[in-house]
DNA sequence: AATTCTTTATTGTCAGACATATGACCGGGA
DNA sequence: TCCCGGTCATATGTCTGACAATAAAGAATT
């Protein structure tokens, strides 16, 4: 059977969107195999290269993985978590880099979503969770640690978090926002001081969550949002001088 | 100056990755130009087709834009808001689809999420947001709307809750997990009671907005979850029949 | 000066070929 | 019989060279 293209350009753009309402759909079923590009080549009435770069294009969105030899191919990928979160960690990250997006409402937005799964957290903790949530706040006071060391447990420490919630779905947006946040995170230069402030404000709030205290785990997080915020005045200003430059 | 790659295959692969970064990292500039194929191709030591589908890899991505033409050339894209959101919803839509994940874990998420922005709502909310969820209530209460027709106008007063709360990088999140359950919210058929007790909530959390009344706003939302995890009570056991088939 | 034609650079596509990886198949030996 | 190794078929990965389509810039013409 051969499936006709709009004669309008970018068969390679077609062919890709073709097949992946194929996949969205459930006709082609996870780890199923696609045809060979040969075979995909004759079916839309194209060469080989232009089904080959259809196919990258589902390959940079992790639709499908490809396997050399004999029963090699193209395989219709199940989409992980962790995939699809290293995925929207990129495209945040882009989008923060792109889009003149300022400190405070990236951080405004990364608090607010953190916010949401505290009801949940506070209910659902396990005694892994915390240990987790110790765990990091133990290394985040180890001496000699670099900032960027720092700010990585504390991207660990949160989630820890959020992960506490028990919802897989929450975990992956709030987590991606978190993560891609990490770049931004890294401009701050912790001092002792302010290293030893969120420290306790990481420690308040473990224990809000073991005791099951959701206004005092609220209030918390508020108070290292507004911390937050505080020690990144300069990079916001810094932003500013870049955009206007 | 020839870029070297690592002898492990997967040229283009390895050829996006480096041009992602260069990206990222503001090396190439938005808008900038690209070098043309031909000279990535000389500069990475690989034919051009090769080049060809490391550019298709980022073109997926919204990354890139191609002109063709005598000063055409690839462009590095400005990611907006509505192309990243794009890719949000078919990501998230994906997972949804193929992960699993039953009804009620991606209803909690998406109500966590959207409980998330109340309190920036009703401190930010503009007579225009109002308006646009009164529209919306409107259109809902109108006779022969199909199912279909009405749960689309309910994405559309949610996504304008979430604008209210007046922050782009909140609302790419949120808006992009209320979108993604589209589909799901689809399956539910709404009898004619359930539409006026939707509508009834919908009214409530608006004058609760405008009167910047958050614990009712609150509470109304909550109520507005429960009562659609209610209706969808009947899909859940629908798709644990599938899974389980 | 305005319009039209030509040139040129670039992407989009094609055809055929070779390189490489890998499971399947088959034959021989313990 | 069972295991082992070689061979082969098949598929992706890559290269080469070519032509078509397109769009802008420059040259020629009116």
């Amino acid at each position: 059977m051969k499936t006709k293209l709009d004669s309008a350009g970018d068969y390679s753009k077609q062919i890709a969107q073709t097949i992946r309402e194929a996949i969205i759909s459930g006709d082609l079923p996870v780890d199923g195999r696609l045809p060979s590009e040969g075979d995909l080549a004759a079916r839309f009435n194209v060469s080989r290269p232009t089904v080959r770069e259809a196919l990258k294009r589902l390959a940079a969105q992790n639709l499908i993985r490809t396997q050399r030899g004999a029963t090699g191919g193209a395989f219709v990928n199940r989409l992980s978590f962790e995939d699809a979160q290293e995925h929207m960690v990129t495209t945040a990250t882009l989008l923060l880099s792109m889009n003149t997006v300022d400190f405070e409402t990236a951080l405004e937005a990364r608090f607010a979503l953190e916010r949401a799964c505290l009801p949940l957290a506070c209910q659902r903790r396990t005694p892994s969770h915390l240990a987790a949530m110790r765990a990091e706040i133990a290394r985040q006071g180890t001496d000699g640690l670099s900032d960027e060391d720092f700010c990585a447990s504390d991207v660990a420490f949160h989630r820890a978090l959020v992960e506490a919630a028990g919802n897989p779905v929450l975990s992956w947006h709030i987590a991606g926002a978190v993560e891609a946040m990490q770049p931004l995170m890294n401009m701050i230069t912790y001092t002792a001081r302010s290293r030893a402030q969120i420290i306790a404000l990481h420690a308040d709030l473990t224990e809000a969550l073991a005791a099951g205290a959701l206004p005092q785990a609220q209030a918390t997080l508020d108070a290292l949002a507004a911390y937050t915020l505080e020690l990144g005045g300069e990079i916001r200003a810094r932003r500013a001088a870049k955009i206007a430059r």
